[in-house]
DNA sequence: CCTATAAACTCGTGCCACGAGCATAAACAA
DNA sequence: TTGTTTATGCTCGTGGCACGAGTTTATAGG
């Protein structure tokens, strides 16, 4: 039966105790810089309340305040800042050329503190590195850091990578860069993370379902709703590129026949000038931008490259039903770049309905930094949990 | 500021108020005839707990409790049970060839009360005919009515129906469906719906992420997360018979190039026989796997259409990752009649790190019955908020 | 009839947020 | 300067909710 002295407290039973704090916190992932007054009256809280809460967290080391400049009449109020001796998560970024090692306190801003270009592929070598990054950061930090998050170009499912075509890598696992048995992992792909991104921070920042699409090596992305990435039952959701969009006839290094990835990176580039397929699609494509400005042959070969890629957004904007899309990598400039053929096919792919009232496209703004925010929101998400801040709160003298 | 007298309480300040007992009716959706002490245990509340949060709920008519048939020794426990005056909900559900209205209680089974084929199809008719249905029901039961909730055989947005191939009707609006302004009215796809009642009840409950895909008039479907549909920013998700996995020489009738929709129903079937366009693609795909024992050229063709599903499916897989995937409608007959063509194209399209533990392909175990447990769903979550049961508390004696 | 057992009931406790009143720190006006 | 206005923080009594320990109740088995 329930048995209430059982040592395992009712899960229930703690719910209470941190829904106003979690709230206060929440709010100061969404608005950092904000100030007590705010909060407190977005939040629907009484003055009382807020001093109540706000103490408690300042004893946890949850929150610190310092005086705001005062903006006119009144009693001058606080700005809430994470507190200097609060939780940490540990955000890494690998990406095809280099890797970077970020620490974000509560309000879930990254701050880089090592970036290294690969000196060698290999992963046990780049795993290692980054792994030895974050036992530093653990180190300096110590119990602080409460999660590692890692934001990877690569398919990832249940933590591990099962391929990568940027990073040329097959099976790899990633638990070496959990600095210690006792503080979470969390893995994600880099495209998916930086949709998360973009759905809370970016450019769909406050829109309830957002789709954000990227292309680099092959397309990835992630629909987010409510500031949450739609990740599947393993985490390998949002590989949008190995939807059979493309020609039949290829077959992709995933494996399957026809993927998108084949019809919308540099590769379908190469394949429309007739040249050969380049090793390394992201710069390849990133040339044929430049090169277009004075080929027309390769103006041509993005913009069909350009319908297949509207015509297949078309496809998932009417699939999924977005409020926002936001284009990442090199989706971004294509689109510029061919905007005549992109807007044709995309709107040509749009159920007559959506036409009049399309979801609005816009360029990601997070840019490079996108999985890195991603990855310290989810290891965020993780943290501020009850049971996250229970175990912080436990852990404390 | 924060006022706290101004009449509209503070969100937060009613938070805990339903905590216990909106876990408790949760319990009792997820488990109808679950005991009160099984509850407390799932729960891990205390027997004080129970007997406070259930008479509590018994006061405001939302439970009731029988004598349980007694299992062993010991003082024997209580079914809960909604309450016998407690809220309700109304889902109806409007078909290709009739229509159905149902009541269900907390414990979320819709019991149909009218159903009835269309005498007439035109908008204004049926629209007329199931309004009518429910204000009948509202009339018996009253303000225990807290909600409608309507499942379409139509492409939905924003609570219309924008178009429809199963019901040939063009933009419709539903708002004549609720009985009265104080009753909420939900809309949603008939596919989406089935989608989330399979997704709790049926053969993906307890998947995490669920994807179900049906093929009626095209193909429908949704992704659920925990229980919840993935229905986009204006509710008209799900629609993946138009991503461009099709013929790109096809116009759907949606407006579009290349729809999965003409690539895997009867269309397909008729197109793959060199038969005329059937005016009915469910009849006719009906009729196709009969005819199929007998005629060779059947059998191919269904083969072909068979291949094409499974190609698109392997796609939404690795898009989407879910855990587990249901079939309804024409889908889970095409996959037996044509296994081997069907599983060979999952297969193929598959990313080979899928292919040693694909998810599992099931059949829907809820059959027609699914559209209309998925609107008492989605009409229920609804209901059991806060708000909801405030709105409940507060119009009582 | 007595005992064991499981579960319901009772009641004192603690926690959290509310809400009203008081205190405080600035800006502004005389 | 000095009082007033205004916005805010602080104090403290209150109420709701769940906990947890002890008590009661209803059944099965000997």
């Amino acid at each position: 039966m329930a048995s209430p002295a059982d040592g395992g407290r009712s899960v229930r039973a703690r719910d209470a105790r941190w829904r106003g704090a979690l709230a206060v916190l929440e709010e100061l992932r969404r608005r950092p810089g904000a100030t007590r007054a705010d909060v407190a009256q977005r939040l629907g809280l009484t003055t009382g309340s807020a001093t109540e809460i706000t103490a408690r967290l300042r004893e946890l080391a949850l929150l610190a305040e310092t005086p705001a400049a005062a903006t006119g009449r009144g009693r001058p109020t606080t700005v809430l800042h994470p507190h200097p001796d609060g939780p940490l998560v540990v955000a890494v970024d690998i990406r095809q050329e280099d890797w970077r090692c970020a620490v974000a306190a509560l309000d879930g801003r990254p701050h880089v503190v090592e970036a290294r270009a690969h000196a060698d592929r290999e992963p046990a070598q780049v795993i290692g590195a980054v792994a030895a990054a974050v036992r530093r950061a653990r180190k300096r930090h110590g119990g602080r850091v409460r999660a590692v998050s890692a934001a990877v170009a690569a398919t990832v499912r249940d933590g591990r990578v099962v391929q990568s075509a940027a990073l040329g890598w097959d099976a790899v696992d990633l638990a070496p860069l959990a600095p210690h048995p006792d503080v979470p992992l969390l893995v994600g792909n880099d495209a998916t993370l930086a949709g998360a991104a973009e759905g809370r921070y970016g450019a769909a920042a406050g829109a309830g379902t957002a789709l954000h699409v990227t292309i680099e090596v092959g397309v990835g992305g992630t629909l987010v709703v409510d500031g949450r990435p739609v990740a599947g039952a393993s985490g390998a959701g949002g590989e949008f590129g190995h939807l059979p969009l493309g020609d039949p006839a290829l077959r992709c290094p995933c494996g399957a026949l026809g993927c998108w990835d084949l019809a919308v990176d540099g590769r379908a580039v190469a394949r429309h000038l007739g040249e050969p397929q380049p090793c390394d699609p992201r710069s390849y494509a990133q040339a044929a931008l430049e090169r277009a400005e004075r080929d027309p042959a390769v103006r041509s070969a993005l913009g069909h490259v350009a319908g297949a890629f509207g015509r297949g957004l078309a496809g998932l904007i009417n699939a999924l039903d977005p409020g926002v899309v936001t284009l990442g990598g090199f989706a971004e400039p294509l689109r510029v770049a061919a905007a005549a053929e992109f807007d044709a096919a995309l709107r040509a792919g749009l159920m007559r309905f959506r036409r009049p009232d399309p979801p609005p496209v816009l360029a990601a703004v997070l840019g490079g930094d996108g999985a890195l925010h991603g990855a310290a929101a989810v290891a965020l998400d993780h943290v501020l949990t009850e049971e996250g801040l229970g175990a912080w709160a436990a852990g404390r003298p």
